[in-house]
DNA sequence: TAAACTCTTGCACGCGCGAGCAAGCTTGAC
DNA sequence: GTCAAGCTTGCTCGCGCGTGCAAGAGTTTA
């Protein structure tokens, strides 16, 4: 056959197959649906059928028919830090193999988060992932008071919220272990480098090495605040910070790679300084930058693709998604700190 | 109401708005479609009983009854270049804003990228958008040949392939800019670094900067070829290449900013060399990275954000699609050269 | 005031498939 | 050979909305 009949062909349905292998159209549904009953035999012929016409199921009506889409959610708020490629490309190859498709939402700045939600419910996703950072209170409570969304998860992110289902990394444990490292390393001057102020779906890093820094020796860390996970505003935090000191702190724990490098960037081209001879600075996340050579990060390394494989889970309803932010992640000591 | 009594109750479809109008169904459907013949009185009786009700038409169903889907299959099969994430931010905005849902289909290497076409059109997708780089003729040839993707449109990449749309810049005249700006700088003995081969579907820039070169002084420069757009094989390829050289070249013009930046990090780190002064290097694309004071890459920039409203136009039929590959960027002068 | 026209509204039918039940078939024990 | 039990297959009805046409309402012209 040519292109040409080809094109002017509508797709073929499951009626098509039918009729083709000599069944009713509700076979050909059984032979694409796992654990169907169905006869290995009937189902060679339906697939050998479906291969003639290059039929493949219609995951839009199938959707319509049921209570699944197979569709799940992604919202995404900061372009700006490159770990979410990470995520995006763990969370993809995850989801895919288990056959649920993505939708990618660019929730366009911190307001537009509400419309991004329901945009996407309107195309029946059966869940919801949020891994961007500005997803606040108000934002969880629109969503889940209306039950528009079947499922709200956030990734890599902590929540309180009770109907919200966290996966992420034990932060408690994680920043104790940063915490420890670094004072193992003999640093005793720290100031902490936090990113945006969030308030129900955050990361405790902040509190978590203020409390046990205080644990330690019973003093309270200094603590900068940034606003966003955005490198350039750490460089000029930083630089604007520290240049008017006398004394400078001897090491910068970061709430994420994205700071530290910002906050390396600074330390070194802004002031002058070397790391981790004068100033030595910690991540969290590992993204590929801080493998690079010239920033060489100590960090933290997320087990993303276990924690991609629980959302999917959670997703399929194999999980109730308790417990799940308890991931243990992994210390990456590098050469700055 | 409560919450439970939310929780229970099924979504609202367009019958329940036009009880409440006392309007039929149609007329409900009419009041979300611009450009419909409907009165302003009975559009906003709807609209507030729509709102009174939460509701929000479904889009699969819709799909499901037209011919459009407003859904756009984005396929990335490299998410190591930070460069996608930039250009995912530019698809997502300017195809939100015009009311198109992104599908992000991760191809999952090389050899899937037919399975990944496949499981977009399931959903029936508007168009199906490349910005990979492994996409070569046979995956061309199939996802066309077998017609079940409507629109197969090409960003930020050339493609000869005649029912294939490419949204790209004038890559030949971007690259003569950045030839004659490093001519203009006074380097002769330059090294092109590639990225990797493929065929139908790639940037012309190699070539350009050859034939330029040649038609300015009649000699080949070298070209020395990664074999992926990767920062770490970029900085292996350098290392390796260069160390066991007498003579070195002058600058590095490279295919992109993931390859330059691995170049220079081989060059200052590997090779102990200054960039400009030892060797100058030149990038393209303009990656958040490459202002970076560490880098101060001389690059080249896609006018992106147009190029995501052109790809809209395609996608909306209000564009044919030609003519689309001769997008005007600008040349970034920094200090690496 | 009637005719002609435009604007607005309602409706039959279909998009492709799934849940759940009922009928047909096979198998094995008696 | 008979009947119950299990397996396999077919089918009715519906998911929520769009297309295209026809009827109704409103407006203008002669």
């Amino acid at each position: 056959m040519t292109d040409d009949e080809l094109s002017s062909r509508p797709l073929p349905t499951a009626d098509d197959v039918a009729a083709i292998a000599g069944v009713s159209r509700w076979t050909v549904t059984r032979a694409f649906k796992n654990n169907a009953s169905i006869s290995e035999k009937t189902r060679a012929k339906v697939m050998a059928a479906a291969e003639e016409l290059g039929y493949a199921p219609d995951l839009l009506a199938s959707s319509l028919a049921s209570e699944r889409s197979n569709l799940v959610a992604v919202l995404v708020d900061d372009f700006n830090n490159p770990h979410k490629l990470v995520m995006l490309e763990r969370l993809t190859t995850a989801m895919r193999s288990a056959g649920l498709d993505t939708l990618l939402v660019n929730t366009l700045g911190s307001e537009d988060a509400q419309h991004a939600l329901r945009n996407a419910t309107q195309r029946r996703v059966d869940a919801a992932v949020l891994i961007g950072v500005n997803f606040d209170d108000s934002i969880l409570h629109a969503a889940l008071g209306a039950r528009r969304v079947k499922k709200l998860i956030l990734f890599a992110r902590a929540s309180d919220h009770p109907e919200t289902i966290s996966i992420c990394v034990d932060d408690v444990a994680a920043m104790r272990e940063i915490t420890d490292y670094v004072i193992d390393k003999g640093y005793r001057r720290p100031l902490f480098l936090a990113g945006p102020d969030t308030r129900s779906a955050h990361v405790f890093r902040k509190e978590t090495f203020v409390a046990h820094w205080q644990s330690r020796f019973d003093v309270t860390p200094e603590v900068l605040s940034v606003g966003s996970y955005d490198p350039r505003r750490a460089f000029e935090t930083i630089e604007r910070n520290l240049t008017s000191r006398r004394a400078y702190p001897d090491v910068i724990v970061c709430e994420n790679d994205a700071l530290a490098i910002g906050a390396m960037d600074a330390l070194r081209h802004a002031l002058g300084l070397r790391v981790p001879d004068d100033i030595a600075v910690t991540g969290f996340d590992d993204v590929p930058l801080a493998a690079n050579r010239v920033y060489d990060l100590t960090t933290y390394r997320q087990p993303m693709t276990a924690m991609a494989e629980a959302l999917v889970e959670v997703v399929l309803n194999r999980s109730d998604g308790s417990g799940l932010c308890q991931f243990g992640g992994r210390l990456v000591p590098r050469h700055s700190a």
